[in-house]
DNA sequence: CGTAAGGTTGAATTCGATCAAACCAGGTGG
DNA sequence: CCACCTGGTTTGATCGAATTCAACCTTACG
């Protein structure tokens, strides 16, 4: 019997342990559940909101628009992520979120979550810890689009989303949805459409890997960690994700 | 009298205001106080810690390195800041911590802190609001690496450490404390030392700073917020800092 | 003094952006 | 059923920005 909470548990359990009472807690969150068409804003840069969400089916991200015009798009949200956390203590919100593809979200308010952390520490805490593995990622992005080549900073993506797809259960066959324009792409990691493409038909050369119709496939772990530069250290799973990791 | 925490309440209290008894729990956190040298590493990448630090003088950073041996410098911190808070929730580092100067830190045993979180949820909420922060000034400066033109990005840059000394009272005439080298600025924003010195010398030529000796001044603050394309709202304060944002 | 660290400058080269256009598939409507 | 449109991908040519490499300068310091 699969509730929509399920997802947000099994994201929250790969990265800490929980007590059967913090999951109780967790599990009675009301949860208000809701899909939207691809590309729907979710939440406005500047916006205040008496809601966070979780995604529980599709991709989410947040975005930043320069002064002139450009696009970053700071993070990209699987399910069982909780993008909006941040709102839940910081008054009005600095970037904007929204699906990128037709999605499922579930939405508790503020007043629950804060009743659930003074209940327990525990809870407390994992929710924190969220938002800290959010941090540490930003860091990671920091370091990919800041220092590394082009064909790293793809590779390296490629890495992060299988080892969070496969998180929370969602890699079949080495392969992962991945339902992203290169625009987007591009937006993600700081290059030109025309390079993106250009980049990841170089990928897709070198038989690392397979990119078709919004699904993402692996052809050579090895190979793509190493031109990716990529250690999931980053990404504090408690438990490390068996593919990716074994070296 | 001004004790070694007061630069820490000071800074939290330009986020959020705390009752009075929250600012007794912080206040009495134990607090153990050393200098380092120029460039010591107090923190490494992967280690585990059973301390948070406050920066009291100096200025400190975090850093990482990729495979080939280039350094992002993700993050700069100021006094007031608590740069590892990040260490209460995850068992390790993915970044390493150093100061960029001589520099003066306040440590505090993560036990003494989780005491206090426990004992009142406004100082687990000022703390966790730290943190998102944080993440805030990240997603802020990963739109500067992978959005905006060099001149941009020293220019933000420039204009973010100006409201975060500001913040706790170290502005003095438009000028701040900003002893860092070329080289570093270059691994914050992500371009070489060589270009680094040119746009510096841009900046200097369009009369908008005035930087030498360690000490950045602002000359022409306007001109600079326009040229950085900045809007300190990423920043947080609870109470908009004066100079910067009146427009 | 001599050395080291940081800053500055020039020239050559490379990478990636930009511009422009073609291509391709799926969906729509006449 | 075909023509058209749209969104996304692909390709080529050109241009400019930023890196690299190397040298030189200044200042602080033992």
């Amino acid at each position: 019997m699969s509730e929509p909470v399920d997802i947000l548990l099994r994201r929250l359990k790969s990265i800490m342990s929980l007590s059967d009472r913090d999951q109780e807690i967790i599990a009675g969150l009301p949860m208000e559940v809701k899909t939207f068409a691809d590309g729907t804003d979710i939440v406005r840069e500047g916006q205040r909101t008496e809601h966070c969400f979780t995604v529980l089916e599709g991709l989410a991200g947040s975005y930043k628009f320069t002064g002139d015009g450009n696009r970053q798009i700071p993070s990209l949200y699987v399910p069982g992520d909780v993008p909006d956390l941040t709102s839940l203590h910081l008054s009005h919100m600095d970037t904007g979120y929204r699906v990128l593809t037709r999605a499922t979200l579930g939405f508790m308010p503020h007043r629950a979550i804060h009743e659930a952390c003074s209940m327990s520490y525990g809870v407390t805490g994992v929710l924190w810890r969220v938002t800290l593995i959010d941090a540490a990622i930003f860091r990671e992005w920091l370091t990919n689009i800041g220092q590394r080549s082009t064909i790293a900073r793809l590779a390296h993506i490629f890495c992060e989303m299988y080892v969070r797809y496969e998180a929370v259960g969602l890699v079949d066959g080495d392969t992962y949805s991945l339902p992203l324009t290169q625009q987007e792409l591009g937006d993600a990691i700081g290059t030109s459409t025309v390079h993106v493409n250009r980049v990841v038909q170089e990928l897709r050369g070198r038989k690392l890997i397979h990119w078709a119709d919004g699904r993402l496939k692996v052809l050579n772990m090895m190979d793509l960690i190493e031109v990716g530069d990529f250690d999931p250290a980053y990404l504090h799973l408690s438990h490390a994700s068996p593919k990716a990791v074994s070296e």
